[in-house]
DNA sequence: ATCTGTGCAAATAGTTTGCATCCTC
DNA sequence: GAGGATGCAAACTATTTGCACAGAT
């Protein structure tokens, strides 16, 4: 990624590494679960790589479930949302653009200024309803 | 609460605060805010008793920004969701029925069973911004 | 008298920080 | 060669658990 080298991140190897993992993984990974898959780097690094790349802009960080997840922002602003099993823990991604209108008018109607927002729907997930 | 007696808990003193404590709390607080709010209540009371209250659909859980916030169910499922600043840590609670039906649509239209949801926009709020 | 509720302290999980070293530029 | 990047270990914060004792029924 360009990005990092045009903000002026030299190029290591685990920043290089967690970037790479979150590129290939389509949706949200908890810090440790990256320090897990990358033996090779360091915890501290995974959080301070996560860090950068949030403020960045170049990955999302959410709060499922009281620990952080980590994804990789796609380019156009597009995201999507997550419905967490209660039973299994299994995390769904899903998109709807009904929502996103909904929360653009909070958004428009009111004085907070929102810059991000957060959707998780808890439940049961279908296979552990049958 | 006669709930609680109803369903077989005794009446001690830790719960009965926590409970009187939430009651006169219209927004969420975390933990160790109420914690520190009752002197006479050990902390692992105070994890324990909420975490009954929210098995018994009295209080609900929410996760914003990494700690756990806890804050009264309303009897009618009538909740609200919340704004928080990312400059001074405020949070403002708001409620939308236009958000309320997107989600409502989604869980009719998913093979997910919804029966819980969470929404938390981040943002910055009119003080910070002026 | 019994058995739940409570408090204390220790254990655990997630995250952050300090510091010496490594390696890119 | 200088300064950012990294890894290790220790510090911290939030939460959970074990256990002995108090207190409600």
């Amino acid at each position: 990624m360009g990005a990092l080298r045009d903000a002026g991140f030299r190029s290591g190897g685990a920043r290089r590494r967690v970037v790479e993992l979150l590129g290939s993984e389509g949706c949200a990974l908890s810090a440790l679960e990256i320090d897990r898959r990358l033996d090779e780097v360091g915890r501290a690094s995974v959080y301070r790589v996560l860090e950068q790349l949030e403020e960045l802009g170049l990955v999302r960080r959410l709060d499922i479930e009281g620990i952080a997840g980590y994804e990789r922002a796609e380019p156009g602003g597009e995201h999507h949302h997550h419905m967490v099993c209660a039973r299994c823990g299994k995390v769904i991604p899903f998109e709807d653009e009904r929502l996103e209108r909904a929360i653009g008018a909070i958004s428009r109607g009111s004085s907070f200024d929102v810059s991000e927002h957060e959707v998780v729907l808890r439940g049961t997930c279908s296979r552990c309803a049958s």
